[in-house]
DNA sequence: AGCACGCCGACT
DNA sequence: GTCGGCGTGCTC
């Protein structure tokens, strides 16, 4: 007889919390099943119970509580789900009840027998329309085809097809056809923008089967996806962004990681900070499904297993209607700049090349990737920069509101008038961001119109879909934008794109900077081109002779990623290694910098060389509290779980010390 | 992470 | 004389 319950409570402490069960409620508790707990000073907390069992807690301390009730008459978490949730924990280095917080939506419905008979069988079409599904050109049927060999022998395959090589039709059919073996199917995108053009499409071939699951929809919408996913009568795919990894699936078959490159499917703040592609894959291999991720720009991490057999490998090279690639060219800004020859950001080579576009009833793109219209203010009598008083960073002049914003912490200020160290009133503007490029662009070409696209002009979803239908239906001649001009859109009347700075994606200081350059530009140029025309790029930058630039050039991805991986090896860092980040946040500097002192020889004793740093962040200070990092390579035949076991410890031991209770000790698994 | 307890400054 | 600042201690 279950006596005891052991509950996951959502708060960031490890391990499970004992309950008594009370007789009468004996009858109920089911693992999976949500159970109202006192905790703390709470009288109140849902919990989910994973086990029932009968020893009381061996530490003879605790003071077991009753359970208060069990919410649930039936389990609203799958045991695969709680499985996974402690794989996520584990090794993500975070605690099972941040993973509980992250996965159930809050307004979950209490789970009742009826449920699982909701949803009748009525309500999905009997079989697929076999007319609804799109027709492949040569190439995607030959690319439809590799896959499915691929598969048999690969549990997962990467595809790496070109822009606009129509890669949504090839997976429709592989959706359709483990539909038809009576899988279910979860299709992960990086972004809930991307999501509404998606499901027009597939809602067109699927219809009700279909879900959509991602954090704009309400509690009560995301309440129904979950309760739906647990009848009788699941949804046949769903679309979603990364939290839908934490959805139940009952008979999981496939997982599309669409756009697998991006950097969005991990999860930075807060914890857990999981990559929703890893666990993607996981839970496929647990549930014995296949994964296909698809791109056209792959991490380097996933070519990788890729080219080393780990992952069956697909390319797709032709653009579907033989639309050509792009031609690219270069902008020396250095040189350009010598003979007096830019036009604040524009080049004389741009700006002909626009001319002719608009000329033409062309339209052109225009990227940069940073918002606001100046990066930075500085004094030009005494060199002042006004910074962020939280966060340690220059604050961002955003010309229309006459205001400076800190990216990190949205802090926002007027603009002075007068500089404050020297009351000088020549105040100038460093640098440009999208909203002075919008300006520029305006002035040089004043019949235009001109629409910019960033985080600032796209707060709500409506704002976002006009911006695109806008320019798609060529109401707009120039669009201007940060990276998300970049992503997943397809216009047809592009003939020129410009990408206006090369350089503040080469200059990041990260090892990642020029695989995410390569990307970014990559996937940026491919918005050109037409069917009768070849596109142009129009690439500016300083470093004209960087070999990732020539490889952008000759849209060479496997040289670009060669050469990162002569890098990498050298350098010990990833796919060679496994990098995990140390973080330690303190609102007092002496502090922060003894912890991170300590931290760094206590790690040096446990892992030797593989230890760096300790280091502050590009960014200091955030919200008043100093940061510290400390990263580690850990080499593949390391025991990392036991590694993991000791760092756990070791950060358990750290906050034990008076000194540094009140910081915060983090671990960035994969960090990205 | 919350939440309560507990010990020192500017207000009625 | 009090309201409230956030340090620190605990959570089956």
């Amino acid at each position: 007889m279950a006596a005891f319950v052991d509950v996951i409570i959502p708060v960031p402490l490890q391990g499970l919390f004992t309950y008594a069960l009370p007789a009468d409620l004996q009858p109920q508790a089911k693992a999976g099943c949500r159970v109202i707990v006192p905790f703390g000073n709470k009288r109140s907390t849902t919990g989910i119970i994973v086990k029932l069992h009968d020893m009381p807690p061996a530490d003879p301390s605790v003071n077991v509580k009753d359970v208060i009730e069990i919410v649930d008459e039936v389990p609203c978490i799958l045991p695969t789900q709680l499985s996974l949730w402690q794989w996520i924990a584990d090794y993500y280095m975070c605690s099972v009840g941040e993973v509980f917080k992250a996965a159930v939506p809050g307004k979950l419905k209490p789970l009742t027998r009826s449920t699982y008979s909701r949803f009748d069988a009525s309500t999905n079409s009997p079989c697929l329309m076999e007319g609804a599904l799109p027709s492949l050109s040569p190439a995607q049927s030959a690319a439809l085809l590799g896959i499915r060999e691929r598969l048999k022998e690969h549990p997962v395959c990467l595809l790496q097809g070109v822009t606009s090589s129509g890669k949504t039709e090839i997976y429709t059919h592989l959706i359709s056809e483990a539909i038809a073996h009576g899988k279910q199917v979860l299709y992960l995108l990086p972004e809930i923008v991307l999501t509404s053009q998606l499901t027009d499409r597939l809602q067109a071939v699927f219809g009700d089967r279909l879900g959509v699951y991602h954090s704009k929809f309400t509690d009560v919408q995301r309440s129904h996806v979950w309760q739906r996913q647990l009848s009788a009568q699941p949804f046949d795919i769903i679309v979603g962004v990364r939290s839908s990894v934490f959805l139940p699936f009952q008979r999981l078959g496939l997982v599309i990681v669409d756009e697998e490159h991006e950097v969005n499917f991990k999860q930075q703040e807060p914890a857990p900070r999981y990559n929703a592609r890893n666990v993607a894959l996981v839970m496929a291999a647990r549930a014995h499904a296949q994964t296909l991720l698809g791109t056209a720009t792959p991490s380097f991490e996933s070519y990788y297993l890729a080219r080393t057999g780990r992952y069956g490998l697909i390319q797709l090279t032709e653009r579907y209607g033989r639309v050509q690639l792009p031609r690219v060219e270069i902008v020396d800004v250095k040189e350009q700049r010598r003979r007096k020859l830019m036009l604040g950001a524009f080049s004389q080579r741009l700006i002909e090349e626009i001319r002719s576009a608009l000329e033409s009833r062309q339209q052109v793109i225009l990227f940069q990737n940073r918002r606001g219209y100046a990066p930075q203010v500085q004094c030009h009598v005494c060199g002042w920069v006004p910074s962020c008083p939280r966060c340690d960073v220059p604050m961002t002049l955003h010309a229309r509101s006459s205001m400076m914003t800190c990216h990190y912490c949205g802090y926002t200020v007027p603009v002075p008038t007068r500089c404050p160290a020297c009351e000088s009133a020549d105040l100038g503007k460093h640098g440009f961001g999208t909203e002075r490029i919008e300006d520029d662009i305006q002035k040089l070409f004043p019949e235009a119109r001109v629409v910019r696209m960033d985080l600032d002009t796209t707060t709500t979803r409506q704002a976002y879909e006009k911006i695109i239908h806008d320019f798609a239906s060529g109401q707009t001649d120039i669009l201007v934008g940060t990276q998300m001009v970049t992503k997943g859109l397809d216009f047809e009347n592009v003939s020129v794109v410009g990408i206006l700075s090369a350089d503040t994606m080469l200059n990041q200081p990260d090892f990642r900077a020029y695989e995410r350059a390569f990307q970014m530009m990559s996937q940026v140029a491919g918005r050109a081109g037409r069917r009768e025309r070849q596109g142009t790029v129009i690439l500016q930058t300083m470093t004209t002779d960087l070999p990732v630039i020539n490889h952008i050039v000759a849209n060479d991805f496997d040289a670009a990623y060669r050469e990162q991986m002569l890098e990498r090896r050298s350098f010990a860092y990833p796919p060679f290694t496994r990098l995990v980040m140390v973080y330690f946040k303190h609102r007092q500097l002496h502090t922060i910098e003894a912890l991170a002192r300590e931290a760094t020889v206590q790690l040096r004793h446990l892992l030797g060389t593989r230890v760096f740093g300790p280091d502050e962040p590009p960014v200091g200070r955030v919200h008043n509290l100093f940061i510290r990092r400390i990263m580690l390579k850990l080499e593949s035949k390391l025991p990392i779980t036991e590694v993991k076991k000791q760092l756990m410890e070791l950060r358990s031991q750290l906050l034990e010390q008076k000194a540094y209770a009140s910081a915060h000790i983090f671990f960035d698994v994969d960090p990205l």
